[in-house]
DNA sequence: CAGATTAGAATGTCCACACCGCGCG
DNA sequence: TCCGCGCGGTGTGGACATTCTAATC
């Protein structure tokens, strides 16, 4: 027996939502999610029938379970027989389904739970696979979010698709890693790549890196809109339309790439070739980790758990590389689990060189008129700090008094 | 050359409370 | 629409703890 519902606490979890943290009965989500036009927007994907913990990612079609990545993994990993399962992608969707609509465009959610409580009360048995859409394709469609707020949403099984192995993407939270790291394990390893897919990921393009120094990146944003090209006019448009991926210049890149790439860099990193940043305690690598996160996009994998400590992350980095001079830049670099960028339809997904390069220009302009030193917003609370009493270092309330002798490292009142 | 140790630098955390800014009547 | 009130969150600086990096053995 799966988890309770979140909201309702009686009927059987079924969906989780990253942006609440929630997991969520089918009839509460819709209920929730239809509360107004902020919360139809969240992303939400069905829930690990194994560990009802975390979104599930896939579903394997031998077991008939959709799981996790950390349940996919471990299940996965263990035999070649689990390791040769068929799976078939789930893609997260958002706006606020129907039954009718939910069993169209996830004909394959039947046995898993009833749409107890749904309005049309359609939603009898939801989940399975139609096996006939099964292939044995490695690269998984990562163009795709259902969303039901529009009319249309996806086309059924488009959203789908299969392969055997784990899913291997494992995701990774923040570490800390400067940006002169960053960019000299960049230009040390682009040109070295020796992956088969390496033209997928474009690393091995001399004119990727062609005038964008990553040390010169700056990652400081106001917002959205100026991360991507203001002139695509409006944030949703944006959002719709451009892939972090594609702010980076990495195009097109596949789990296949992401696998190859973990594996080049762990080569080269126990090989002494590379610097791997080294990752803060605080990195640990975890599934959790990453779906606590409040933000979202721009994905970090490696292709193992092996290859955990290889991880890349751009949280906290500006492009300042001088030390002290670390902000956040408000925008942490996750694809949740299961969620795939977004690249717009039918397109490559580079950005297009008048864009990038007017991004490049509000970049050096912005970069002329930073300033890093602290900012005092507020004289008179300065004034007040100023004139506060504290004891090692701590403010103390204004009526007690303390006798604080530094040696003796006790205080009387 | 690899590993252990050490020193110094960098970064994060904590505290109290005035005040800013927002929502509400 | 404007105004006043109340409330919650924010920002402020110094000491200390923790983490990271580089140098040395």
């Amino acid at each position: 027996m799966g988890q309770l519902c979140d909201y309702c606490g009686e009927q059987r979890s079924v969906v989780y939502c990253r942006s609440d943290d929630a997991r969520l009965c089918l009839s509460c989500d819709q209920t929730v999610h239809s509360a107004n036009a902020l919360s139809r927007r969240h992303l939400r994907s069905l829930l690990c029938e194994r560990c009802s913990s975390h979104a599930a990612i896939v579903r394997c079609l031998e077991e008939k379970a959709s799981l996790c990545q950390d349940c996919d993994y471990h299940g996965h990993s263990g035999s070649i027989s689990s390791s040769a399962h068929k799976k078939q992608r789930i893609n997260s969707y958002s706006g606020c389904p129907s039954a009718s609509e939910f069993s169209k465009n996830w004909p394959f959610v039947s046995e898993v739970t009833s749409m107890d409580g749904l309005s049309n009360g359609q939603g009898k048995g939801l989940f399975s696979i139609d096996e006939n859409h099964a292939s044995h394709c490695w690269q998984p469609d990562v163009s795709k979010i259902t969303d039901f707020s529009t009319a249309d949403g996806l086309d059924g099984l488009d959203s789908f698709v299969t392969w055997t192995g784990t899913s291997s993407m494992r995701m990774l939270d923040s570490m800390s890693c400067s940006v002169d790291q960053m960019s000299e394990f960049l230009d040390s390893t682009a040109p070295k790549l020796d992956c088969p897919r390496k033209a997928g990921l474009g690393l091995s393009d001399d004119n990727l890196f062609e005038d964008f120094d990553v040390a010169d990146l700056d990652l400081t944003f106001e917002n959205y809109g100026e991360l991507f090209d203001e002139s695509l006019g409006n944030q949703d448009q944006m959002f719709e339309n451009v892939g972090f991926d594609s702010l980076f210049g990495i195009k097109d890149m596949s789990v296949t790439d992401i696998n190859c790439l973990g594996d080049y860099l762990a080569e080269e990193s126990s090989a002494g070739r590379v610097k791997m940043p080294q990752p803060a305690s605080s990195s640990a690598v975890s599934a959790d980790s990453i779906m606590s996160a409040k933000t979202e996009p721009i994905s970090c994998y490696t292709s193992r758990e092996a290859h955990s400590s290889l991880s890349l992350s751009f949280s906290g980095m500006t492009g300042e590389s001088s030390g002290g001079d670390y902000h956040d830049c408000g925008v942490t670099s996750m694809h949740p689990m299961g969620e795939s960028p977004r690249y717009p339809p039918g397109t490559d997904n580079s950005l297009p060189s008048a864009g990038r390069g007017s991004a490049v220009m509000r970049y050096k302009e912005k970069k002329k008129t930073r300033q890093f030193e602290k900012k005092i917003r507020y004289a008179s609370r300065k004034a007040r700090a100023d004139t506060r009493k504290r004891v090692k270092g701590r403010f103390i309330k204004a009526g007690d008094t303390y006798d604080y002798d530094p040696l003796s490292q006790t205080k009387s009142c």
